[in-house]
DNA sequence: CGAAACGTTGACCGTTTTCAATTACAGTGG
DNA sequence: CCACTGTAATTGAAAACGGTCAACGTTTCG
């Protein structure tokens, strides 16, 4: 959902590459000097912050095409941990580099801001979505803000399984919600879209 | 929790005007060409937006202290409605003269970049926390990003129905889960503050 | 062919929502 | 000073809902 407008300024930027995580190792910890800023490729990173009582908070899980880290553009030391929870491959760009970049060209650092409030937008939709309780209202909400043309339709790349995850359900909680819309006439369904209806 | 930073940028950007806005008006609609970002001061903002078919969806929902339309900086129309669910007072800031003040100055824009991470981080944060299902885990992770101090301690400002929905929960749902945590031991309560323990 | 991932459904149970009612308290006007 | 009104905080009880566990069909792929 989180499309990435970076590549722009990351293909712009030295010293690009791509690494192999194993399933449990750390990509950054907490207080460690920043170097990059990331994307996931494959797999799924967890940032995760320390409390000075010692309990641990997740801020944020990286799925693929996601970006993490960003803030560290701007920070001198990374402020929480990245674990890889399970095999990942990860781009990173020395986030000097984009730095550098920014200061040199004007245009940049317009494309950035351009970039993160493009990222706020759809960030906020999520969260208006995660708050909907009853699940086919949520996935309604889901699909609609996914929906292009008219009729409105939803292509579904991912499998639903990872649709579930993103909108805060389980599976089977999606499917019967499907099921729901379904019969309640509101979508209708064929191999991998749906159709929107009233 | 989204706290404003642009405030810079609002200071030097010459046009911020605060008005009244009685509940169910409407701050700007679909199509209309982008005149100004806004921040709501008191009161309650929804974003919605109209699909083709007619139906309507939510896109945001600013509250107090957050601002709205951001990406109307950079684009020539807005794509959304914003209607005031509640008598508000909204501070507006043109955004051309925001644009121009990030052409002249290199440093603003960066700005622009820097809060913008930001408010990707708290965000990110704040969807973390909507994917945890159990009420008191919820309203525990929540607290744990809140807290400051040693021992952690966080502050109610806001009414706790405001908190409940904040996090996605209803009121009575809040209550039950604060007293499930402190029968558990995991935090304790005076006053309008709440202390984490363990 | 068997393993693995996805899609799907059923049943049961714990949790949350919902609705309703009660308490606490601050502000208002008589 | 007190009844009166409204908002916030709190609790109870019943019903609805989603999570969890378990099972099964299907397709893909080595």
């Amino acid at each position: 959902m989180i499309t990435i407008m970076l590549d722009d300024i990351f293909n712009e930027a030295p010293g690009a590459r791509t690494a192999r995580y194993p399933a449990g190792s750390t990509i950054f910890r907490q207080g460690a000097p920043t170097l990059a800023i990331f994307q996931v490729r494959t797999g799924c990173v967890e940032v995760v912050r320390h409390l000075s009582d010692g309990s641990v908070v997740t801020i944020a899980t990286a799925r693929p095409g996601e970006t993490f880290a960003e803030a560290a553009l701007f920070a001198d030391h990374y402020h929480c941990d990245a674990v890889a929870r399970t095999d990942c491959e990860i781009t990173s760009v020395p986030s000097a580099a984009v730095r550098d970049l920014i200061d040199a060209e004007h245009s940049q650092a317009r494309d950035l801001a351009v970039f993160f409030s493009r990222q706020v937008r759809d960030l906020r939709s999520r969260i208006e979505i995660l708050r909907i309780k009853r699940a086919p209202d949520r996935l309604l909400a889901w699909l609609r803000g996914q929906a292009k043309g008219n009729p409105p339709t939803v292509k579904i790349g991912s499998p639903w399984a990872s649709v579930a995850t993103e909108i805060g359900l389980t599976p089977e909680a999606l499917y019967r919600a499907l099921r729901t819309l379904e019969q309640r006439g509101a979508i209708s369904r064929s191999e991998a879209s749906v159709q929107l209806s009233g």
